[in-house]
DNA sequence: CCATATATGCTCGAAACGAGCATATTCGGG
DNA sequence: CCCGAATATGCTCGTTTCGAGCATATATGG
């Protein structure tokens, strides 16, 4: 057993396309972090789960649960998550998934580093929105305080028109760097795109592309912090978003990403619902994801065709109105039909 | 406040740039591994890059291009793996994205080892079918040699019902060990979801579930190799596939996963196409990566409808019959709608 | 010059979608 | 006790999209 242990520290021997000491120059101790986006929805507002958050320090920012991957505690990666969240949360995660990798050079908090010691994988989380109790540390946060122009319940956010947008329009007039390739897009119509200027359409799923755009364009806090060639002045910005350690609002921003995009496709609503709810919470729960006010009566059309719920028997009463029956997740679809999920229609586009 | 979390943050670069083993065990030289699955269709034949690979003898089995991420040569994970590919085939990648990180235990070639050495990322990369010139090693072999089970383009393929299945419902009748969590799918409804048994539909997309339930069940010769518990023996058994070394199988069906769920969302076929095509080799395309025969008539009209290709005002003769007009991919589109897509419709099933 | 094969255009019924009207129940206040 | 407001739920209807097939155009090969 102990043979195991000390076999297993060193890359394997033979042949060593992988073993990186030959050819090349010693290489530095990779780090991998894994970092969680749990989300929840409370009172209709979509909220992560954050570790260290003061919303008036600058200094203190937001960091979500993450930890080191050690092979040895962990059986993969995702037990690894799973440990550290518990650990520093003392929340038991439900559904998870991987997002993505990110490694990319200086996005990392340490100034002056031209090589990442850690490569961060991104997760998501889905669970029930359980109260203060339940966490022996962190908080739930609104994740459109970290993107309050992803916020389009009441409309466009007037933040795109008044602080995005001729920001971004200055920057598309500079010139684009030659690192662009051949097929890149130019930066006034990549800002058209991600933020539905000029009368293009919004499509809620960019969420990534959106931060990626602004933290290129300097306009994101991170980007002045990494140092990042052409970052506006810390001074008399407007603040876009609360900013968070390291790269974790990148990896919050992929998981609204994803959480937005397969909301759609797969029934991972459900994940965040309690046991029982009505359809106009369930529709409710859509909307603070997605956005935009879905038309009532097709939702609960769609929703009860697809056969994803199936009625208790009971009521919910003081809903202001006529009683709502109440529903359950009929877990049964995922035996049934091979890919079901939410579809969602759109009432007339409020642009 | 946030005391009981400083022993498990990031370390500070002034104490871990080399020296990991700070408040933890020793932590063991984790390496990152990047690997591509590389993917074309030539002659109608989806295929992959592969690099080493010996259809006959049991000992060499295939391998897609890799290296580790040395984060002081590569800028970011892409970088890394274009510079690995070009280095072991001479190929010079055009679109790529990443698939996945694979990182479990005792998926790796190496028996007897508990911990992974190495964390694995998936690439997928989409090109055009370059003949073996332009290549400086590897070849391209279709990517249904290893997966013969996702063949469909001429009915369901026969594996399925003559060695598929029946292993499948005797592995099923085994059984669960208790790691079975909750809400777990039992093995029989697993099964028969992934392989569309007892009638149950054929999803395409499901081909990273299927290979994983075949690696569980034992069936795959990576099972074996892996010295996992409950996998059949060597001898008489009919071969499931080509294996591949290490976790590389699994990128590769993740790779096919992917492919064939963007190709119908997002106008990712034409990184596959020369510049210049006819709409049914456009269909031809599409359908070596799907499987169904589609509809003529509503491809066309799909395609042209979406604004996603143009006539470049030629035609192509010695089709057989009437002169096909050709078409170039429309690059505008990107610009146009926010997420353009060859959707896809296929007639009556066969299954 | 015709048979054949493929390319392309068009139509038609079915299903899905988007929007709005109508009815059912409850609660709170005269 | 009745009425109006508010919400829940049911249904209709025109439009669009989808799935499928028929019809026509234009090559090639004998």
């Amino acid at each position: 057993m102990n043979m195991e242990l000390s076999g297993r520290r060193k890359p394997t021997p033979e042949k060593s396309q992988l073993a990186p000491e030959d050819d090349h120059e010693l290489e530095p101790s990779l780090g991998i972090g894994l970092n969680a986006a749990i989300v929840a929805v409370s009172d209709n507002e979509p909220v992560a789960l954050v570790v260290r958050g003061d919303p008036d320090s600058i200094g203190a920012t937001d960091v979500l649960p993450f930890g080191p991957f050690n092979p040895r505690e962990h059986r993969t990666l995702e037990s690894g998550l799973r440990a550290w969240v518990q650990d520093q949360t003392g929340l038991d995660l439900g559904y998870a998934e991987q997002l993505y990798t990110f490694a990319d050079r200086g996005r990392h908090a340490t100034p002056g580093d031209v090589a990442p010691n850690y490569v961060s994988i991104g997760y998501l989380a889905l669970t029930q929105a359980v109260g203060h109790h339940g966490l022996t540390n962190g908080l739930w946060r609104s994740w459109y305080q970290y993107f309050p122009w992803e916020d389009w319940r009441r409309g466009r956010p007037e933040i795109i028109a008044r602080d995005i947008e001729p920001r971004l329009k200055a920057w598309a007039e500079k010139p684009t760097p030659t690192t662009s390739t051949q097929h890149s897009i130019a930066r006034g119509d990549r800002a058209r795109i991600c933020f539905g200027l000029d009368g293009t359409a919004w499509d809620e799923e960019k969420v990534l592309e959106r931060f990626e755009l602004l933290y290129e364009a300097g306009l994101a806090d991170e980007a002045a912090r990494d140092g990042r060639n052409g970052a506006e002045e810390w001074t008399d910005r407007p603040k876009l978003g609360l900013p968070m350690q390291a790269d974790h609002r990148r990896i919050l921003a992929t998981a609204i990403s994803r959480t937005r995009a397969k909301i759609k496709y797969r029934p991972v609503v459900f994940e965040l619902m309690p046991d029982e709810f009505t359809l106009y919470e369930l529709q409710k729960t859509v909307e603070a994801i997605l956005g935009p006010h879905l038309h009532k009566q097709n939702f609960r059309r769609l929703v009860e065709g697809a056969g994803l719920v199936e009625p208790t028997g009971e009521v919910k009463t003081r809903t202001g109105g006529r009683p709502a029956k109440l529903f359950r997740f009929r877990r049964e679809v995922l035996l049934e039909r091979p890919a079901p999920g939410v579809r969602v229609s759109a009432p007339p586009s409020r642009s």
